[in-house]
DNA sequence: ACTATTGGTGTATAGCATACACATATGCCC
DNA sequence: GGGCATATGTGTATGCTATACACCAATAGT
């Protein structure tokens, strides 16, 4: 069963599939869509994307079905990179071009449409489509990202405490970090500076709140 | 004049476009393409590339185009990044999926038709659509993978000496290294192994020859 | 044998990443 | 109010890695 659209052509069609992290309750989730496409794919989870329309850009398509799907705006997205393996999509010829998006859990952006939903990295089902293997890239940009430039910011709200900014490190790498070393990087490097105030939440300490400092990706060591 | 395949579509149409790197004479080169498209390019210069078919992937894509228009197959080819302004094609609508692709000079591969010239870095001119833009993401990626990575081994022969490889490095980054420490640092990260050969060339001591490890490109530092 | 040219080698230093343990401020419970 | 539980916050010693730097060696040509 081919699709009207492609059968007639000689070439691809061009879609975007975005990979959108948050982390909340110190883990690392991912937004997934519902995927119901017989008899391929029945009731299967994927990720969130769609078609790139003739008057838009790639970025233009990834805030406009993140938008619709999840009702997501204003996130940081880069772009990760392109799909083209030729059976990705069993219907019918279609390109994807995969961006990495990040967002922080705290702003209480629910996801719309109950199409999609938040689901912890580690509890992901297998998924339509070549999404695993985007997924996976998305997972490993991320990581490694983490160690050479300040893309934490974008996972964190405007202000936060150390063991906060730590738990989404640890959250993302996968494995515990030491809380002097950690702290001193991130004030050496200028990374992030402290607001002055400070917040209580229960039966300990209060914890001083830090803000990123500058705007926009910074990549350390140049 | 909208191109009749494009024209009936709301969708873009897929293309690649390679920057081919090498190094010959000490200097970084790249493949360069002619352009002739009135009236909106006469004789231009631009990075080869074209149309990904409905068959093939977009590495296919780029080493049918390599093959065709330069003659040159089997190289190291890695996807750079998507290109999708809206106006980057004066003509149409192309989404251009970009890749670095790179060779040694040492072989004599020149390219077979004359529409296609190797054109040392400095020398660039003025490109064609965005290709100045995908040129220099390339050689952003390029210099930057130098530093963390062996992906070297594909701009040098299977054998070679310190100081071409240092050239190499030179060319690139576009500034001096120091021999010992360079020597020393490819040697401890038994990134190269002497070959037990040496190479005459000229009135000074013989030169001993070396080869890249392994196989495969190696990202260090993991 | 002398010269010109490129190849080849070692050490000292500074900066950075890592490992590691205890005191502090709060809320809660008795 | 005193003691306890919990998360916050702090400094030093050590090893490794990157860098700076100068001289001898092997060959070809004259």
């Amino acid at each position: 069963m081919p699709n009207p659209i492609s059968a007639q052509l000689r070439f691809a069609v061009l879609a975007t599939d975005v990979v959108c992290f948050r982390v909340a309750s110190g883990r690392l989730e991912v937004l997934l869509a519902k995927v119901h496409l017989p008899p391929f794919y029945k009731n299967r989870w994927g990720l969130p994307g769609g078609i790139i329309l003739a008057d838009e850009t790639a970025e233009q398509s990834v805030e406009r079905h993140l938008k619709t799907k999840a009702g997501i705006a204003q996130v940081y997205k880069e772009q990760l990179a392109t799909f083209s393996r030729i059976d990705r999509d069993p219907r019918n010829r279609v390109v994807s071009v995969a961006y990495l998006a990040l967002m922080h859990g705290g702003e209480e952006r629910e996801p719309t449409a109950t199409e999609t939903r938040w689901c912890p990295l580690a509890e992901v089902p297998k998924l339509a489509y070549d999404h695993d293997e985007i997924l996976a890239a998305a997972t490993e940009r991320l990581r490694s990202k983490l160690s050479y430039t300040n893309i934490a910011r974008y996972l964190m709200p405007r202000a936060f405490t150390f063991s906060e900014l730590q738990r989404a490190y640890e959250s993302v790498l996968g494995h515990v970090l030491d809380k002097r070393n950690f702290r001193k990087r991130f004030l050496s490097l200028g990374l992030v500076r402290a607001t002055g105030k400070k917040r209580k939440e229960g039966a300990q300490r209060p914890a001083e709140l830090f803000a990123f400092t500058g705007t926009g990706l910074r990549t350390l060591g140049l």
